[in-house]
DNA sequence: TTTCGTATGTAACCTTTGTTACCAACCAGG
DNA sequence: CCTGGTTGGTAACAAAGGTTACATACGAAA
């Protein structure tokens, strides 16, 4: 399981042994659904490589962007989820190819107290998705949706690693919990302003962009 | 350490009687400052009696509600943060008089793996935060105000136990982060409906609020 | 009782966001 | 090349919420 390596570097020998051991590696393509709504949980995901997005769904349906993960993070909600035994009240999804690490549930308690760095690993977890939630929380209550729609093409393009973004005004609306008309709206003026370019399902980041 | 009482029952005999050597009992009264941004956090509290109110705030000082604590819960958030050595994003006040036991933070990671019990708490702890973090979401993305009102004042009445709630609109506005005069106007239309009655500093919600 | 600070009521107006409707552009499959 | 489904552009309007301004009411302290 050469894909670890990138873990090597916080984990202990003994552990990484028994991640290779015992964690199963899974392969998603973009959309497939790792987590769903009211389903009971009995793994942890820790991704490897690609993004997974994770979301939260009103009962109205309306769903909105929480946070992404990305290479070597996993998802804590999953981890409290499964020591509980309780059903998971977000949904994760690929997006784009994905790999993970499938952590069996009885491992990750015995993990804790064997292993130092595997307690570490998981409290820094909690804190980072804790902070995800706080930017999140930050985010919906005091930002304009203009903020909020900058902010996003950031994310996307710091995930990607490319200015080049590839979504229809429809995904985003959905994402920001918010209609499609609005998005457009909000883009129109970007890119009145010489920060972006629209192609259909592309946007394009200027250099203005960033400033 | 009579108010250790109500945590007996989830606590092991063994664990009670470190948390009665090593825990501080400390009091506050109503709006009394437990936690605050930037700070470093060197234990963590555990409610025993009372609710204490957890606040986040943004960089041009808004300040919204995150979620109370009361009897027997704790701040999840302050036990990663301990754990971590890191500061604090988040302000909690006392609500009303306050009791809790302050845990140092050398003895949360001593006993994570000493005692049982204590993990199940700390899980069911970080669960529950989790919990609260996604309802606010929810409740801040795809509630109107005037549904965010309503909330709002159930959950003081059912902290409080009392359906006489005490505040200012100034209060209520800045927890739910928006105006004075929005909030004013809001409850006014509560009023109207025949569900609320108002005066100086109280609100008394009427039977036909609940409905 | 007077006075002052705080709390509340209300109107008028503005901005942001949501909604509906319709059209045009694009693209894949026949 | 036609056609139907998806995507994006735009206008017009509605609704929610934020802002400003000012009046009034209350209650504690002098």
């Amino acid at each position: 399981m050469d894909e670890s390596a990138d873990l090597a570097f916080q984990f202990e020998p003994a552990l990484i042994a028994e991640i290779e051991e015992f964690g199963e590696l899974r392969s998603f393509k973009d959309g497939d659904i790792i987590m769903d709504y009211g389903k009971y949980i009995r793994m942890m995901p820790l991704v490897v490589k690609g993004t997974l997005k994770v979301l939260k769904k009103d009962d109205n349906g309306n769903e909105i962007l929480l946070y992404y993960l990305s290479s070597s993070e996993s998802c804590s909600m999953a981890y409290s989820c499964c020591l509980e035994e309780k059903k998971s009240e977000v949904k994760a999804i690929a997006e784009g190819d994905l790999q993970l690490i499938a952590i069996p549930h009885n491992k990750l308690d015995e993990w804790l107290c064997k292993y130092p760095s595997w307690k570490n690993y998981i409290m820094r977890s909690f804190n980072e998705r804790f902070s995800e939630m706080l930017k999140s929380i930050e985010s919906i209550a005091f930002h304009k949706l203009d903020d909020r729609l900058i902010a996003y093409l950031k994310e996307k393009k710091r995930l990607s690693g490319s200015s080049l973004i590839k979504a229809s005004h429809y995904q985003i609306a959905d994402e920001l919990a918010t209609s499609r008309v609005v998005i457009s709206r909000l883009l129109k003026i970007l890119e009145n302003n010489g920060k972006i370019l629209l192609y259909r399902n592309e946007i394009k980041l200027l250099k203005a962009f960033d400033s």
